[in-house]
DNA sequence: CACACTTACGATATTCGTAAGGATT
DNA sequence: AATCCTTACGAATATCGTAAGTGTG
């Protein structure tokens, strides 16, 4: 009853015939041999149940009918055509939108020149960045408000998947003129009886820190927020810290050392968290092959 | 380059199966086997170039950009269902309109009686009827303005196509008590000597009657402009009138008799005019085709 | 008779359904 | 093993182009 079967072919060729008035003209324009467009407009014609032109041998005109029916075609192909051109601009990455959430080390350090890349090559895809702990990057995957996290925790529910992204080593970092800075390479046991300068006990690097350090107690633990306070902490010479490698650039002075800990290498691994039961857009899908070329080494 | 050869069968697979995410249960309700299903949507797929669903053997679900897609295909399917819909509401005359330029003539006396059954047929149709006279009938089918029309003179321009409609005779009115009411059948020469009262010069009845009776000459000529004044003349003895039957309605009253004027017949002939050029509307066929049915038979 | 659309018809392409294949639960 | 989608393939269908037909200016 009301499902007719038309074609975009049927549609063209009807507005073609519409505006010249002329099967052979028209049937030109669609590359159809006279007969065929004929055929094709006939073919519309019983489809809509209405005849749409007049011909005379001489004259090809709309009927009143074809009239009313000319707009409708029109603004139907204008739509098909605009709605097949954003998916295409999609799928050529030409816009679309991409959320990504990272713990913050990620997200200051590594991620900027990432994405500007990825902006230099996609300008027009949003991005949507979320710098969080690893809880929420996790989370906010789950619910659907980032396409895919780097976090520090695997995802344990069933609707994401897990694989290791990368590894990060613990590095020491102390004054140049501390006794440590001498060695190139740290073992755990070293640490012993220094001053350590320590973020709160919340943070996931803290928990890591200490699990690595166990059975080895803290001196003077404190219970900062911000890297760049565990920084001047240690700068001023109230003791050493002990980071992952991507918060280094937190580091970086000259008054500064940093040592990697640990024989064999002391790391904690960052994942990749996506939903396995959903693919990536074509947005993900580019900022994720991006992230994976230029996945941080083994520092 | 942007021309997607779509049909609405691969738009309305496409819903379906983002519907009910089975290619199975999905083809069952296309009407199709599933294999047949299968390639219908693959053609889709490749006919925008994306991928729109990911098929694991176990479950099938929109990619994102299968999601943009659905709701472009949705508005699609509405859009064109509601575009043929009301094509075919007006093909079968439950919507449309109509316009007819008709003599005053006929539109006081002859014409309600036919819209009303036209409109008990065909209640949503418009009528757009104007009652004017033969020259404004013809320049309002030339211009569009009317769909047809029924006047008293041909048109001569090229686009339109005038054919007699009916004839109308002219009549004799006077009282009940006058001399020439004793006669069943009057001669033109009859009314020679006799007071007449008449309508403007302007008028196409004037002038009609003017023609008929040449040479004979009126007496006590009057400058009226509606057919009721001269009623009301008539009525009061100050004269006779002629006038053609499709006015005799102004002038049903017990005081009043009408008497069919020459042997043979004296009459004027009412036309039907029309493009030739474009097609009549459904609406129009239709209206058309009840006017010639109800053609007011020669009185 | 020249032009423009329609009809006729054999050839080509597309689409269909049945049957077999492959993967996942 | 059962389910679901894909692939394979011969058959039915649709569409195409060439050529002949028809009506009009």
């Amino acid at each position: 009853m009301s499902e007719p079967n038309l074609s975009t072919r049927q549609l063209r060729a009807f507005v073609e015939l519409a505006e010249l008035r002329s099967f052979t003209r028209a049937a030109a324009r669609c590359h159809l041999s006279q007969p065929a467009f004929s055929a094709l407009i006939r073919s519309l014609e019983q489809a809509v149940g209405a005849r749409l032109f007049d011909r005379t041998t001489r004259t090809v005109g709309l009927t009143p009918e074809g009239s009313l029916f000319l707009d409708g075609a029109q603004r139907l192909l204008q739509d098909m055509q605009a709605t097949v051109e954003d998916l295409g601009a999609h799928v050529a990455l030409r816009r679309g939108r991409v959320s990504l959430a990272a713990l913050p080390a990620l997200a200051a350090g590594w991620l900027p020149a990432v994405l500007q890349e990825f902006r230099g090559r996609y300008p027009d895809i949003e991005l949507d960045i979320a710098d969080a702990l690893s809880e929420e990057c996790v989370e906010r995957v789950r619910a659907g408000r980032a396409d895919f996290a780097l976090a520090a925790v695997r995802a344990n529910a069933p609707e994401l998947a897990t694989e290791p992204f990368c590894t990060d080593r613990f590095h020491l970092v102390c004054r140049r003129d501390h006794p440590l800075a001498a060695r190139r390479r740290i073992a755990i046991g070293a640490l012993a009886g220094h001053h350590m300068v320590s973020l709160a006990r919340s943070s996931s690097v803290r928990q890591l820190v200490e699990a690595a350090l166990r059975p080895l107690q803290m001196r003077s633990v404190m219970e900062l927020e911000q890297l760049s306070t565990v920084a001047g902490m240690v700068r001023a010479g109230l003791g050493i810290t002990v980071v992952p490698s991507l918060t280094l650039f937190h580091f970086e002075h000259a008054d500064l050392v940093t040592r990697p800990l640990g024989t064999p290498a002391l790391r904690r691994e960052i994942f990749l968290i996506r939903r396995s039961d959903r693919a990536l857009s074509s947005a993900a899908q580019a900022l994720l092959a991006l992230v994976m070329r230029r996945k941080p080494g083994p520092r």
